[in-house]
DNA sequence: TAGATTAATCGTAATATTGCAATAAACAGT
DNA sequence: ACTGTTTATTGCAATATTACGATTAATCTA
């Protein structure tokens, strides 16, 4: 059908899923590391910066904004976004208990089956 | 028009969102997850441990293997898949130097912004 | 107030993803 | 060779995502 069955995973996994979701474009990186990159939060210079239209990265920033990677607000008749440092903390904290789980093989020897 | 412009973003991002890409589907988590709790490689016991059908399963597998973060062998009739212990941890240190970016805004008092 | 600027939203088109039934392919045991 | 088991592939339907032009809403400036 087409729709992704979350009722069948974790909470921990759909989370984690929704999480990489939302990196999981290049536009949406970009406006990270832009973001990031000049500290005081810029606005629709975005659109310029990156090469998308007015259009598609109000879309983005919609998406990042809507798993509070990013927080925005009212500068005049622009709008100023900048990171969300607690929720980008634990964003980073989500990633790295998932990939610090344990893969050892060291204790079985028979590794030559992959 | 609907197709993502590659071409715009660097190499890293574009590399960045489709490791995040291959991690943005719950499947594929709960996938990953059981392959590293039974530590040696488990084959298609993996459609009936996640609830989805053996067609889905194999679709999810194979994106993975595509990304090489598990590797598949023959173990007979049915097949062994594992982790890619090199490609784990590529990819656990690319998340972790894009999360680890500075985004100090200390110096900038005037946060009241954001 | 009129015009300009900025950003969100709507509508639409193209493409991608998800899921499954059905089928195919490869192999093991009889 | 036949049968059952296991996994991959194909074909299809439903849904989601991406992108953009056009429009709207809000605010600033002259």
């Amino acid at each position: 059908m087409g729709l992704t069955k979350t009722e069948i995973f974790t909470e921990e996994q759909n989370k984690l899923a929704s999480i990489a979701k939302v990196l999981a474009h290049p536009a949406r990186i970009a406006i990270l590391e832009a973001l990031i990159k000049s500290k005081k939060c810029i606005c629709g210079d975005l659109v310029t910066e990156i090469g998308l239209a007015q259009a598609t990265i109000s879309q983005h920033l919609k998406e990042l904004k809507n798993a509070e990677l990013i927080k925005g607000s009212i500068a005049g008749t622009s709008m100023c976004y900048c990171i969300n440092e607690e929720k980008w903390n634990s964003f980073q904290e989500i990633f790295r208990q998932f990939f610090n789980q344990p893969i050892e093989m060291e204790e079985n020897p028979n590794q030559n089956w992959c």
